[in-house]
DNA sequence: CCCGTGATTTAT
DNA sequence: TAAATCACGGGG
């Protein structure tokens, strides 16, 4: 019995109508779910505590601003439920939630998460991590400790054997807490640099730095 | 505060 | 083809 909390509920999986919304509405709805990663029959699991929208082809800051379609980009096109993962400054991955519907390029990033499940393999997995509020406390920290990467790109949240959102009952602390703020990162993005389009669940030390 | 690290994007 | 960029993290 490493660590074994509650156990995971697949029937509480998140539906397709969930995700079909828009990325500001999503992301205030993820707020107190869990991200589930399924790896090697073991379970890698924690709650969402901080999340940031990204808004299509009119957002400075996003990957689709533009109208911008890559091969890179190209999950952020698809069905809201789907995952996009991309790798960036040569070592790191983040996953973003796709929102509403195909080729309207909408995202959730998923910021931080606070460990639930699998804390030990978390453990393995990040070196550099000392305590357990270090795991992942930040989008690039989460893959790295969730085993996420380009091979989860595309991959549907609705049916997805290896990574899914578990609805949790128990969201008291998002409903009463949620913070806005500006997104992180995102300076060169002139005028959508300060829009207030991050949230997190205040006061608890799992969000990422700033 | 600076730097690694390399795919992706943008300029030439 | 070449140069710049980057939704970050770790170590001083």
């Amino acid at each position: 019995m490493r660590d074994r909390p509650v156990a995971i509920d697949q029937r509480a999986r998140l539906p397709r109508r969930f995700y079909q919304r828009d990325a500001t509405t999503l992301a205030r709805a993820l707020l107190g779910q869990r991200l589930v990663r399924l790896v090697q029959g073991q379970v890698l699991a924690g709650i969402i505590v901080e999340t940031e929208a990204y808004l299509g082809a009119k957002d400075k800051a996003a990957h689709t601003y533009n109208g911008r379609r890559t091969a890179r980009n190209e999950s952020m096109y698809g069905n809201g439920g789907t995952a996009y993962v991309y790798f960036t400054y040569g070592m790191h991955y983040c996953l973003n939630v796709v929102a509403r519907r195909r080729n309207e390029p909408e995202a959730v990033l998923i910021r931080a998460v606070e460990p639930t499940h699998g804390i030990e393999r978390m453990f393995v997995n990040r070196r550099a991590a000392k305590r357990k509020h270090d795991l992942c406390s930040g989008p690039a920290k989460l893959c790295q400790a969730m085993e996420i990467d380009r091979a989860l790109d595309g991959a549907d949240l609705t049916s997805s054997e290896a990574i899914f959102i578990e609805r949790l009952r128990q969201r008291a602390m998002a409903k009463t807490g949620i913070t806005v703020g500006p997104r992180v990162g995102v300076g060169y993005a002139q005028e959508w640099a300060h829009k207030p389009l991050r949230f997190y669940i205040a006061g608890h030390g799992y969000q990422s730095r700033r």
